[in-house]
RNA sequence: GGCGCAUUCGUCUAGCGGCCUAGGACGCUACCCUCUCAAGGUAGAGACCACGGGUUCGAAUCCCGUAUGCGCUACCA
């Protein structure tokens, strides 16, 4: 399948939605796995639910996830324009093309009759629909609204018998009776073709081989189908995508932080864990593989691995994605993209000088293998950051450590020490800590927690060695002096 | 209401008739490592494969029914 054409055709609503930028990726991926081409089509014909700004957005979701592709509103392409509504006059073409092959017709059915169709049929529990009344017009009445100007949709003229079959990739075959779909309206009064219309239309201009998109597509694909046959086109490839659910298995709601895609990356999640995690929420490598970079997941994506029911979003496990990378890393790049977070949590300047940059890497290589996400080390090396006589001190952690016999003795004894060493690091460090710890006789614990403590104000962190060690000579007796007050004499 | 799709550990999933007394991962529990927290390592608990019928020598795997969930049923996508 070398010439494989995927589009990824989102309609600029609303924020980026995880469910849809899950779907790009597949789409991405399908498309690189075959040396494809990928397609970004902007379906904009809704033009009452526009969002100016969708647009944008999701082009910067796509590019933060690590998606490209070859043809798009932003980079123009062979088979220009991308913005589906600026294909209009396009699908009206086809729509009257339609319409002379008797696959399609004008309706003048106003709103208000319709809505009064659905309610009657729902109150007699009818199944709903169009009763086509327009379909089998008498031709001078059809005359008589024509020369009133009056408004019309377009409607399909869907076989009234029959049955369409079609082989899906994820659901196998597929088979619906013609008679139970309803005439579709394909262009609103409006002049802008449906979606039905719009999708098709572009999707075979575009040469699309494989239309990847949401499940809830496959009720209508025997609508798209019937208009390929109609244009005489042979219909792409189907894959409809399962969903992804929310906790409780229901739909991943607006207030679920998960279901807003560009959340993850303000929360501090890298793109390649969103990515890695994203590939495996409904598609499957075949094997035990769990970390995959982009590179294998494009060597191995298949519509086959693609799973047919829906799955919950499992931020847990996400978490853990996200360890991972983290630690995978580099220090120098772990640092890059960890500073916006300390930045915004204002513990760092905006625009720290080289020398701060360095002490912030130190800091962030003790850190590395205790966060899960980026935002993560703003609260767990805050106390790094903090003046000396700003950090905190954890109200339990004091309570447990400073009130033992013999604490102030041995706090100012390693203050001492520290203070007369003429290497200071690490090394240096430990073997002060470890003379007092034989020098009081007491457990290793009896020295290291307090002067854990005072250093840093809580129990949890790195090696005490190195945290101190980071923190330098005089920051830490510094520290050490301010801790000494609050200890019980 | 009609039509369609789905149903394996709490969660993501492997499985496509015998290799399954159902495998992996997250999470959970215990232990090891250790100055704490993590990370890492080891072990464990956790699924009568939704339920009921078939087909077959043999079914998680095929068929039918039921239940449940989800989708579609718009001049939204």
């Amino acid at each position: 399948m070398s010439n494989v054409r995927v589009r990824f055709a989102p309609s600029p609503t609303g924020k980026p939605h995880t469910g849809n930028i899950r779907t790009a990726v597949f789409d991405w991926l399908f498309a690189r796995h075959n040396g494809g081409k990928m397609i970004l089509r902007i379906e904009d014909t809704d033009r009452e639910r526009l969002d100016p700004t969708a647009a944008e957005e999701m082009i910067r979701a796509l590019k933060w996830v690590g998606i490209d592709w070859d043809e798009g509103p932003d980079i123009g392409g062979p088979h220009a324009p991308y913005l589906q509504s600026d294909r209009r006059e396009t699908h009206l073409e086809y729509a009257n093309e339609l319409i002379k092959s008797g696959n399609a017709y004008r309706c003048y059915c106003t709103r208000e009759r319709l809505e009064q169709l659905r309610k009657t049929q729902e109150e007699r529990g009818l199944p709903t629909g169009y009763d086509r009344r327009c379909r089998y017009l008498p031709p001078e009445e059809r005359a008589r609204y024509e020369e009133s100007g009056a408004t019309y949709t377009i409607r399909l003229a869907m076989p009234r018998e029959g049955t369409v079959t079609w082989n899906d990739a994820v659901f196998g075959d597929m088979s619906w009776e013609y008679r139970l779909v309803d005439d579709q309206v394909i262009v609103k009064s409006d002049g802008f073709a449906l979606y039905h219309l719009a999708a098709t239309v572009d999707d075979h201009l575009m040469e699309i081989t494989h239309v990847i998109r949401g499940e809830e597509w496959l009720s209508s694909t025997p609508k798209h189908i019937f208009i390929y046959h109609s244009l005489g086109w042979t219909p792409p490839t189907f894959v409809h995508t399962t969903h992804i659910l929310g906790p409780g298995r229901r739909k991943l709601s607006k207030r679920e932080a998960s279901s807003e895609f560009m959340n993850f990356a303000a929360e501090g999640y890298l793109p390649e864990a969103v990515l890695n995690f994203v590939s495996l929420i409904g598609w499957t490598p075949g094997d035990d593989r769990e970390l995959l970079s982009p590179h294998e997941l494009i060597e191995s994506f298949s519509l086959e691995g693609l799973v047919g029911h829906p799955a919950i979003l499992d931020e847990e496990k996400l978490l853990w994605y996200n360890g991972q990378y983290i630690r995978s890393l580099s220090l120098p790049e772990l640092a890059k993209r960890a500073l916006p977070f300390l930045i915004k949590s204002g513990l760092v300047e905006q625009n720290p000088s080289p020398e701060k940059l360095n002490y912030l890497a130190s800091v962030i290589a003790l850190e590395q293998e205790r966060i899960k996400t980026l935002a993560d080390v703003a609260s767990v090396a805050d106390f790094f950051l903090l003046d000396d006589d700003k950090y905190e001190f954890d109200v339990k952690a004091v309570a447990k450590w400073f009130n033992a016999a013999g604490v102030g003795e041995r706090l100012a004894w390693v203050r001492e020490k520290l203070a007369a060493l003429s290497l200071f690091n690490a090394e240096t460090i430990e073997q002060v800590i470890r003379l007092g710890i034989e020098k009081f006789s007491v457990k290793p614990g009896e020295v290291i927690h307090p002067v854990r403590v005072a250093v840093s104000g809580r129990t949890v962190g790195p090696g005490l060695y190195e945290l101190i060690d980071v923190l330098g000579r005089d920051r830490s007796l510094r520290r050490l002096d301010r801790a000494l007050t609050l200890v019980s004499k």
